[in-house]
RNA sequence: GCGAGAGUGGCGGAAUUGGCAGACGCGCUGGACUUAGGAUCCAGUGGAGCGAUCCGUGGGGGUUCGAGUCCCUUCUCUCGCACCA
């Protein structure tokens, strides 16, 4: 009996051995195709968990395979180093988040090795290094200098529990993207990254996008881009000679303009009621309104209310005196923040006219009806005829748009325009475990940035970090100290660090360049490596990190970085780990910690299931049976090989023996599945399928074998298998492949053509049915005649009973599948 | 409300181009292994029926020789966006 399965030995065995030939190691190589496989790096939080050990599988699997066709395969791994947790740690238990950080990561690499991912670690690179983040604070200071980069004074989403800035994309159902936390608005000077100067462009390669991005992600970034075509008017304010501007898709319905609506964040909240009596009723609105969060005072059906200003503005077609008010359903995000209204044509307004009495004018009547102001009872939003509207009147309202604008342009009232949804992306963040912002502030010379030989702007290591919001580093006063770039004077550092995010836009073109002091990356090497060909992770990323990383290397090439715009020319989001019908979590007790699967599964085991279970796509469903069954299905494999090696002879096959020619067809065909599967699709559920489905044929072939003939084509299944294999199940394919005495590594071997002789069937199954249903199954030779088949058909019994009493009004026939015979009565 | 996706055995899932629905795995049932079995092997396993056979992919309708797959309609669920001017 040899020895039985333990994959715990085998696999710090072999482990070991790549290891130490360093098998991994990947440098550019301009005779061979390159195939860069991402997976979104993890932060070192302390331990895997079941979602990293899926991403990086399935990675794992795609990357091994490419090797393994001969591409020239990037694969590399990292840490998103920076980031609250490694603060609250600090803040909790005293330890410094540097500490904290490279023991999580030092702990995280060897679980990681655990699993036996094929990761070239001399790439490894963690983002709070300094080696890594000066290049940032570099890419920072030549955004500046281009105006990518700007300070301003805006209302902020703050998240009380995190004591930080959230950028709009951070807030989700109005609660930090992190902890979970109610956000609200504050005013800060915040740091900006001037995504929107490339709304046009992400929106645009979007359509490049389609061939190897899912279309959910891509309708996601769409719709988060928003552009929506329009007109951007100005009202004068009555008595001030100042304007408000005013986004509107809807310039046909301007002569029903009858009142203006602006957010409580708008400037003009604060200046219109000066010295009207509305000032004191205006200022607590405003108070009140800012302090709720801005998710429930936003939504949908949130009571719509306001206030008026004391002022008015002028329609600049009309000459309606147009009270302003201010009202907490106007967003100061989106458009310019201010709102003309048109009730009679909107049914928000509609409402909010009604409430506060104010006038409505019908300026758009639908065919066959006659809306009156008076008696409405809803706003008419669709098309029609204007109606009050001077030299427009008669017009079909979508044919007046262009003509209003134009004449508001002739007015000097206004102009069409386009307007994005997209926000500027705010960076700064009141945190310490971030890249500093090499900014400095002098009373004389203003926001001046440091000079780029005084880079990196290290993080001042001793800090007291006690949560209390102020940003830690402020308290550091050599560091906050210190002498301006332009003028020598005194000054002080920018304590503000920047959003993580920031350094995950750009650490795939680090990857291919890691290694480097003296530059971000060397160009050469990125201009082999990229784009990456595929990119792999959780589909809570589709807006995030996946639209900054666009951004940023649009950036990267317009400061002269690099060539290309789109980082990731591929990508695959997989599905979430669910257990009991809810995603893994800590408060919900249904986690599976992937240690303790490998100590008792081993690696082999836990990566076959977790592709076993679901496309990766889909959400997958852990089961501690399911994972049994692929731990036997191991066994059996272990069993199964070392049986066949046993046999005399070798997998040289000289003649096949028709009792093999099955065994070898299936071999074959399962070339070809796996291979498709792989290769096309990313169905590991399915190759592995096919792989078990082999094995069980085997089983069965190996109790009869006889001779050296018949063993050599068990034996050259088996190889086939353990080759296939091997980027599912590593440790135990080199195990078995060196158990069946053959050399080296199989991440180094070719990946098996299948033999289109073998793969093909010499005969076909067809499913024969009389009047669509199915009476009998026939073998024929493959791609027999119909009338062979028919002949055939006709020979079986039970087709002949069907038949009896009926007549043949016509036959279909599919070659190598089915045969219908259609039938009449009589 | 808008957009996207999904609904198939007891469970996870197959069915790639409109052609034998339920591959593969889990679970379950029975048997073998002269003891035990959370090991292994063999057999069975969508439902009804002794059977021939009939029914069956959320519901209803349609196209077709033939529909899980295409069309219409409807229900349910998941995800994203959500007063976007």
């Amino acid at each position: 009996m040899p020895g039985d399965y333990t994959p715990q030995s085998i696999e710090t065995k072999w482990q070991k051995i790549w290891e130490e030939s360093k098998l991994f190691k990947v440098e550019v190589d301009e005779t061979k195709e390159k195939y860069y496989l991402l997976e979104m790096f993890p932060y070192p939080s302390g331990r895997i968990h079941m979602g990293h050990v899926r991403n990086y599988t399935i990675g794992d699997v795609v990357a091994r395979y490419k090797k393994m066709k001969g591409f020239n395969v990037l694969h590399p791994m990292g840490w998103d180093a920076f980031g609250m947790p490694a603060e609250n740690a600090a803040i909790a238990s005293g330890v410094h988040p540097k500490k904290w950080t490279y023991e999580n990561m030092a702990y995280m690499k060897e679980q990681l090795k655990r699993m036996g991912f094929s990761y070239d670690w001399d790439r490894e690179i963690a983002t709070c290094d300094p080696d890594y983040y000066q290049w940032e604070q570099r890419f920072f200071i030549e955004m500046f200098e281009r105006g990518l980069v700007y300070r301003d004074r805006t209302f902020l989403n703050w998240c009380d529990s995190c004591k930080t800035v959230l950028a709009n994309e951070q807030v989700e159902d109005g609660a930090c993207w992190r902890c979970g936390t109610q956000v609200y608005l504050r005013e800060y000077d915040q740091w900006f990254f001037r995504i929107t100067r490339y709304a046009q462009e992400l929106l645009d390669n979007i359509e490049a996008l389609k061939e190897g991005w899912p279309e959910r992600v891509l309708i996601m970034q769409r719709n988060w881009i928003g552009r929506s075509t329009g007109s951007l008017l100005r009202f004068q304010i009555e008595g001030t000679g100042d304007d408000i501007e005013v986004f509107t898709t809807r310039p046909d319905t301007l002569y029903g303009a009858t009142f203006m609506s602006i957010a409580p964040e708008h400037p003009l909240a604060k200046t219109l009621p000066r010295g009207t009596s509305q000032e004191g009723a205006v200022k607590t609105f405003v108070d009140k309104t800012l302090k709720e969060d801005k998710f429930t005072r936003t939504s949908e059906s949130y009571e719509k209310e306001g206030v008026f200003t004391g002022r008015y503005c002028l329609n600049p077609l009309t000459g309606f005196r147009m009270p302003i008010y201010v009202a907490n359903f106007v967003l100061y995000d989106y458009g310019t923040g201010a709102v003309m209204a048109v009730p009679s044509h909107d049914q928000r307004d509609f409402e909010f006219a009604k409430k506060y009495g104010l006038t409505i004018i019908v300026v758009i009547q639908p065919e066959g009806e006659q809306l009156d102001a008076d008696t409405m009872e809803a706003a008419y939003e669709g098309e029609g005829i204007l109606v009050n509207s001077q030299q427009f009147n008669g017009m079909k309202n979508t044919e007046a748009m262009q003509g209003i604008t134009e004449h508001l342009k002739a007015l000097g009232r206004g102009e069409a325009t386009i307007n994005f949804r997209l926000r500027d992306w705010g960076i700064s963040r009141q945190r310490y475990w971030g890249a500093p912002i090499p900014v400095v502030h002098c009373e004389k010379c203003g926001t001046v940035p440091v000079k780029k030989e005084d880079l990196p702007i290290l993080l001042p290591e001793g800090v007291t970090l006690t949560g209390t919001g102020e940003s830690p580093i402020a308290q550091v006063e050599s560091f906050v100290n210190t002498t301006c770039p332009k003028c020598s004077g005194p000054a002080k550092r920018e304590t503000d660090t920047m959003d993580t995010f920031v350094e995950s836009s750009w650490y795939f073109i680090r990857y291919c360049s890691p290694n480097h002091r003296d530059k971000a990356f060397d160009r050469k090497e990125v201009a082999y490596w990229m784009p990456v060909d595929q990119y792999i992770g959780g589909i809570e990323h589709a807006i995030l990190h996946l639209m900054y990383s666009r951004f940023y290397t649009m950036v990267l090439r317009d400061l002269g970085y690099v060539d290309f715009a789109e980082p990731f020319q591929r990508l695959l989001t997989q599905g979430m780990v669910i257990k009991d019908g809810a995603k893994m979590s800590k408060s919900k007790g249904n986690v599976v910690d992937p240690e303790e699967m490998i100590n008792r599964y081993g690696a082999d085991a836990t990566r076959l299931f977790t592709l076993l279970a679901a496309p990766p796509e889909k959400d997958m469903d852990w089961s501690d049976q399911g994972i049994d069954g692929t731990y036997r299905f191991l066994t059996r494999l272990w069993r199964l090989a070392m049986d066949i090696r046993d046999l005399p002879g070798t997998s040289a096959i000289s003649t096949v023996p028709a009792s093999m020619e099955p065994v070898m067809r299936k071999t074959h065909q399962t070339i070809r599945k796996v291979t498709e599967d792989v290769d096309k699709r990313f169905r590991f559920n399915t190759a592995i399928a096919a792989m078990m489905e082999l094995v069980n044929d085997l089983y069965k072939a190996k109790e009869t074998v006889q001779g050296q003939d018949e063993a050599a084509v068990l034996k050259y299944a088996v190889e086939h298998l353990l080759i296939m294999l091997s980027p599912f199940v590593p440790h135990i394919a080199d195990e078995l492949w060196e158990a069946m005495g053959r050399q080296g590594r199989l991440f180094e071997h070719p990946w098996p053509a299948y033999d289109e002789q073998w793969a093909v069937s010499a005969s076909a199954t067809v499913a024969v049915q009389v009047a669509g249903k199915l009476r009998a199954t026939i073998e024929v030779p493959k791609d027999a005649s119909q009338t062979l088949v028919e002949e055939k058909a006709l020979q079986d019994a039970n087709v002949r009973r069907f038949l009896e009493g009926v007549s043949i009004r016509k036959v279909i026939y599919v070659p190598n599948k089915i045969i219908n015979f259609i039938v009449a009565p009589g």
